[in-house]
DNA sequence: CCCTGATTCGC
DNA sequence: GCGAATCAGG
């Protein structure tokens, strides 16, 4: 595949709606995320104020063999002015609809099958914890069986004979079955358990 | 281990 | 110009 026009036009309106380099990959198809970052680079639009990434760091770094001695490079200044005023016959009403609006959604189906997490219910769990779930449970996807993937929670929420059960479904927390938040009602440190009732 | 973007450098 | 490999951070 090669970066035509449309496609980087893709690559431009997604970068810049703050999608990530392996999302606009999927979405263009036959490119990496490599590719894409690659190419946001060469076309200077480059550095986004998004997390999650490295914010660009002091110095570039240094392997075992750097070949780039001190390369002195001056800062472009040229800043393309916008010619509000120029001679363009040709004003593009911008249709709110651009051809990719459809975003179909990726959703892998997963194998099914998978036993569900227990619900440790009214445990001893840290005040904390609890009210850190409270607080994402409103983020929730609250996504339904089928849609659960490898990386969203499974935390079960509600009764599941009841309308009112779904899984969380955020970003689990790294291999984890769980977000974050559920990581930390799930695998109590069995400190916390030191109820001593009787 | 998952993700993110950044950089390098042979092609 | 391209992008895999690598790096670096969350």
């Amino acid at each position: 595949m090669s970066w035509t026009d449309d496609r980087v036009e893709i690559l431009k309106k997604m970068w810049g709606e703050g999608q990530s380099a392996s999302q606009i990959a999927k979405e263009l198809g036959g490119v990496t995320r490599n590719a894409v970052i690659g190419k946001v680079h060469r076309l200077g639009l480059s550095n986004r104020t998004t997390a999650g990434a490295a914010p660009a760091k002091t110095e570039p770094k240094v392997k075992s063999a750097p070949k780039v001695p001190a390369k002195a490079k001056a800062a472009p200044p040229a800043e393309p002015e916008v010619d509000a005023n120029s001679s363009k016959p040709d004003l593009k009403t911008e249709p709110a609809i651009s051809p990719n609006a459809v975003r179909p959604p990726r959703n892998q189906i997963i194998p099914a099958g998978q036993p569900l997490p227990p619900q440790p219910s009214a445990n001893e769990i840290s005040p904390e914890a609890l009210a850190k779930v409270n607080e994402i449970e409103k983020k929730a996807k609250k996504l339904s069986l089928m849609e659960l993937t490898e990386r969203t929670c499974k935390w079960p929420v509600g009764d599941p004979a009841t309308e009112d059960f779904w899984f969380c479904g955020l970003p689990v927390k790294q291999g984890k079955p769980y977000c974050e938040a559920h990581v930390g009602v799930a695998f109590q440190p069995m400190s916390a358990r030191r109820d001593r009732r009787r």
